[in-house]
DNA sequence: TTTTTGATAGTTTTGTTAAAAAAGTCAGGA
DNA sequence: TCCTGACTTTTTTAACAAAACTATCAAAAA
C-alpha cells in the first residue's frame, strides 16, 4: 500500500508489456516463460515472484487490455449527438480492439470449450460496459423523442450485441462456423454498420 | 433410370433410415458401419455396395434431411399474409429442424475446422433456399407498400440470417462462444422472435 | 527485508510403438 | 445384380519413454 510498491508496479508493468508482445505475436501456447524472461533479461523464477503462474499472467495482460478498452468506452459515454453515433463508436472501437489484438486471442480459439472462469469475468465486465454505454445512449435518445420508449433497454442492447456477434463473412462462398479469419474482419465491420442502420430504424416511431 | 432401380432405391432408403437413427443417437464417430449393417441384418460389405464410404453415407443422410427442410420451405413460399409471418415461419422451421436433429450435428462440433466441401454445398443450398424464401417475402411486402423499396433484398436477408445466427444464451451468466447447448435452444428461439420484430420495423417507412 | 537466481522437482506435451478396432476391399456364391 | 465371409489397410487407443516446459525453493545479492 505504501510508496515502496512503486518500483514493483513498474516491474510488473514491464513484464505485462513483454508478455503482451509475446502472446500477441506467437500466441499463448507457443510462448514460454523462459522466452518472456529472456526478453526482459531476467530469470524465469523472477516472473513467478511477480505472478503466480502463466495463465494468471495471461489474464493480467488481458485485464489490462480490457481496462484500456473499458476506459475508451467510459470516456466517450454520453458524448454522442445521436444513437447511431453511439452504435458506430462501439462497433469501431470493438473492431479496432479485435484487429489490434487478433493473435492474442488464440487462447480462446484453442481452448474453445471450458475456459478458465476468470476469462468470463473479464468478458462479463466488457459486456457490461458495452451494455451500459449503449443502453444509456438509447435512454438519452428516448429522451430526445426520436425513438419509442423501451421497457428494458438493456435487453434490446443485449440482443443487438448478440446479433452483431453473429455477423460473419459472405454467405455462400465462405465457410462459416469457426472463428472469423483476420482478413475478413473489415467485411464484417461493414456489414455491422448496415445492421445497426436497420436496427436503429426499427426502434424509431 | 429404368424401373429396375426401384428395389435398389428402396434399399438405399432403408440404409439411410437406419444410419440416420444411429448418427442421431450416437453421433458420427461413435457409430460403426458394422452396427448399421447389424441393425439392417445385412453384411457390412453390402453397405459399401450402396455407398462408397462412411462419410458419403453421412452426407447422403444429411442431404436427405436438408431436402426435407428445403421442401418445407418451398411448399410455403409466397403463402404468407405479411413479412413477419414469413420470418416467424423460417425461424420456427429452422428451430424444429435443429432441435429434432441436434445430436446428428456432432460431426460439425467435432471437426469444427476443415469440414469436407460437400457439407458446405449442402449448407449453401439450405442457405440459398432460406434467402430465396425471405427475399421473395420482402419483395412481396414491398409490393404491398408496407416497407421501403430495397435495392438488394438478398443482401438484407443475408444480414438478418447472420444476425439470427449470432443469437446466443443469456449474456452475463452464461458462457458464450462454442455451440449452443440443447437446453438453451428455446431461449434462443424466443430472442430471435424479438430480433425480427425490431428488424422488420427497421424496414418499414 | 526485498529482489533475484541457479538448480531442481513436478507436470504436460510430444513421439514411439504395439495392440485393438474400425474402415474399406475382393473373390466368389446365389 | 445383389450379397457375403474372409481379408487387407487404415485409424484409434494405450502404454510408456524422452523432451519441453511449468513451477518451486534454498540461498545469494541488493
Amino acid at each position: 500500500m505504501a510508496a515502496g510498491n512503486d518500483h514493483q508496479d513498474i516491474k510488473r508493468e514491464k513484464i505485462l508489456e513483454a508478455s503482451h508482445q509475446r502472446f500477441l505475436h506467437y500466441g499463448y501456447s507457443k510462448t514460454t516463460m523462459n522466452e518472456i524472461a529472456g526478453d526482459l533479461s531476467m530469470s524465469k523464477a523472477l516472473l513467478y515472484y511477480y505472478f503466480p503462474d502463466k495463465s494468471q499472467l495471461y489474464m493480467a495482460v488481458m485485464r489490462k487490455l480490457a481496462n484500456d478498452y473499458l476506459k475508451l468506452l467510459e470516456d466517450n459515454i454520453d458524448t454522442f449527438g445521436d444513437l447511431k453515433q453511439a452504435f458506430v463508436f462501439q462497433i469501431n472501437t470493438h473492431h479496432d480492439f479485435i484487429v489490434n489484438n487478433y493473435n492474442f486471442f488464440d487462447f480462446f480459439r484453442l481452448n474453445e470449450q471450458n475456459l478458465p472462469d476468470m476469462i468470463w469475468e473479464i468478458v462479463g465486465m466488457v459486456h457490461a460496459a458495452e451494455l451500459n454505454l449503449l443502453s444509456r445512449a438509447i435512454t438519452t435518445e428516448i429522451g430526445r423523442g426520436t425513438i419509442k420508449p423501451i421497457e428494458n433497454p438493456e435487453e434490446v442492447v443485449d440482443l443487438l450485441l448478440d446479433a452483431l456477434h453473429g455477423i460473419r463473412v459472405g454467405a455462400i462462398s465462405q465457410k462459416k462456423t469457426s472463428f472469423p479469419r483476420k482478413e475478413h474482419l473489415d467485411e464484417i465491420h461493414a456489414k455491422k454498420l448496415l445492421l445497426i442502420d436497420i436496427f436503429i430504424k426499427g426502434l424509431m416511431y
